[in-house]
RNA sequence: GUGGGUGUAGCUCAGUUGGUUAGAGCGCAGGAUUGUGGCUCCUGAGGUCGUGGGUUCAAAUCCCAUCAUCCACCCCA
């Protein structure tokens, strides 16, 4: 076998795709009862949004996107997240003009050129939710809460929120130069990357793996403490919220996200067991990204939650979806005769809405049987010789082994009475 | 982009200091039971040993390259 699926790319078999439609169905139960609405919007878009959208500077736009031209020499990427897009759509479609905030929610894949690693993948999954044209910090717990009671509802357990502010573009300013102020006297204790940090984006600094256990680290300024006079009372009114909803969260002055567009209240929800790549969903507020793209002033928050990475935590902690691989009915045959005959109740049956499957390797009885119990079935049926002369099934309860004759001319109707 | 680990049957893995027809368990197919699944027993099918090159009388085994995969860094979902 020669051609294989993309690097960093998985085919999605059934006994994925169960889990995930229970993972989307529990999705729209949830995130409705909060009015969020689906939105699908494409996925490439202009390379512009995102380079406008999540900053020149970031390592997405930097290294990680997947571009190409058109045949009309149009520069295209495939999308390396949500935010941007929808964003570009509320605008688009001037959706500003209806009543607000305006709360959508998308699931669908997003494209990353990285290297693979557990939790990581090239075309990966996400489940967003962005509210637009609010500011109010009350939907920056809402969206939390959202998201909390979605994974909670999947019984995953040992979940962190960490919390933080980046401020806006105007504390941050202040901030850095406070970094840097305190960093100067370690410059030459930090790593390489961080050294080139110190100039490029110090906030990095905070969070970075190598220099994490230096004992400096624990007295570096904290954003949170440094906020403007409105920052800081959005950030404690958010966490007034939280309390109000009893949300447990963890402060984390090192939480820094990484795109431009950031400001205010940013947030992670990580689960410890996961490895290296251990947020389950992260997100934030983006006062300035519609300013960006449009330049209109439009408040938003969201996050992007990673359907793999749920996934890895579900198994982890050793947690089996509900999911039902039943069928209601196998009709086993014998002879050529029953198996024509068998085809066309088992039209019959999938009319009238059940599940049914039958042979079609010409299977002995036994093998049949077998096939039967493989595919879970409720019942067989036993259509032979027999059956046909006398005008009636055998069927067949799998789990008690019973077997009663039913008349053919009423099977449909059996059949229904006893799957109900 | 950088570093490390691993590539043998559909799956999980054995395979001695290089040595002749490459094995096991599970799964799959058939039979024991002339028309009945799950348990048991028997039988069978299935492998260019990731790929290419090299060393050697001889390579799954040693060397080189390459690809894939896993893990980690960078960064993020």
């Amino acid at each position: 076998m020669k051609i294989r699926a993309p690097r960093g790319t998985n085919d999605l078999l059934p006994q994925d795709t169960a889990k995930w439609q229970y993972l989307e169905d529990k999705m729209r139960e949830v995130f409705t009862c909060y009015n969020y609405q689906e939105i699908r919007t494409p996925i490439f878009e202009v390379t512009d949004l995102f380079r406008r959208g999540i900053g020149e500077a970031t390592d997405i736009v930097e290294k990680e996107m997947y571009t190409f031209s058109d045949k009309g020499d149009r520069s295209i990427t495939l999308r390396p997240e949500g935010t941007a897009s929808v964003m570009r759509s509320f605008l688009e479609n001037k959706t500003y003009g209806q009543a607000q905030p305006t709360k959508y929610f998308y699931a669908g894949p997003m494209f990353r050129y990285e290297r693979p690693q557990a939790g990581r993948y090239r075309q990966f999954h996400q489940i967003g939710v962005e509210a637009l044209g609010a500011d109010n910090p009350a939907i920056d717990a809402e969206i939390i809460a959202l998201g909390i009671q979605f994974l909670t509802e999947l019984e995953l357990e040992e979940l962190e929120v960490h919390l933080n502010s980046v401020g806006c573009p105007e504390c941050r300013k202040n901030y850095r130069e406070k970094l840097r102020d305190y960093f100067k006297q370690y410059l030459g204790e930090l790593c390489s990357d961080c050294q080139d940090r110190y100039e490029r984006n110090p906030l990095r600094i905070l969070d970075c793996k190598a220099d994490r256990r230096q004992e400096f680290m624990e007295d570096a300024p904290k954003i949170y403490e440094e906020l403007c006079t409105e920052c800081d009372q959005h950030f404690n009114q958010v966490q007034q919220y939280l309390d109000l909803l009893e949300i447990d969260y963890m402060l984390d002055a090192r939480l820094v996200r990484g795109l431009d567009y950031y400001t205010k209240t940013a947030f992670e929800v990580i689960y410890k067991g996961l490895g290296a790549q251990d947020t389950i969903f992260g997100g934030g507020r983006y006062d300035g990204l519609a300013q960006e793209i449009d330049g209109r002033d439009i408040p938003g928050i969201g996050f992007a939650m990673g359907v793999e990475r749920i996934l890895l935590t579900l198994k982890e902690q050793g947690i089996e979806l509900p999911i039902d691989q039943s069928m209601d009915l196998f009709i086993t045959t014998i002879g050529e005769e029953a198996e024509q005959a068998a085809f066309k109740y088992l039209y019959s049956l999938r009319q009238a809405g059940l599940k049914v499957e039958m042979d079609y390797l010409g299977r002995s009885v036994k093998g049949q049987m077998k096939c039967a119990d493989r595919n879970n079935a409720n019942y067989s049926i036993i259509l032979g010789g027999d059956e046909l002369n006398k005008g009636v099934a055998t069927i067949r309860n799998m789990k008690s082994g019973e077997q009663v004759e039913i008349k053919l001319d009423n099977l449909v109707q059996e059949m229904k009475k006893r799957i109900e």
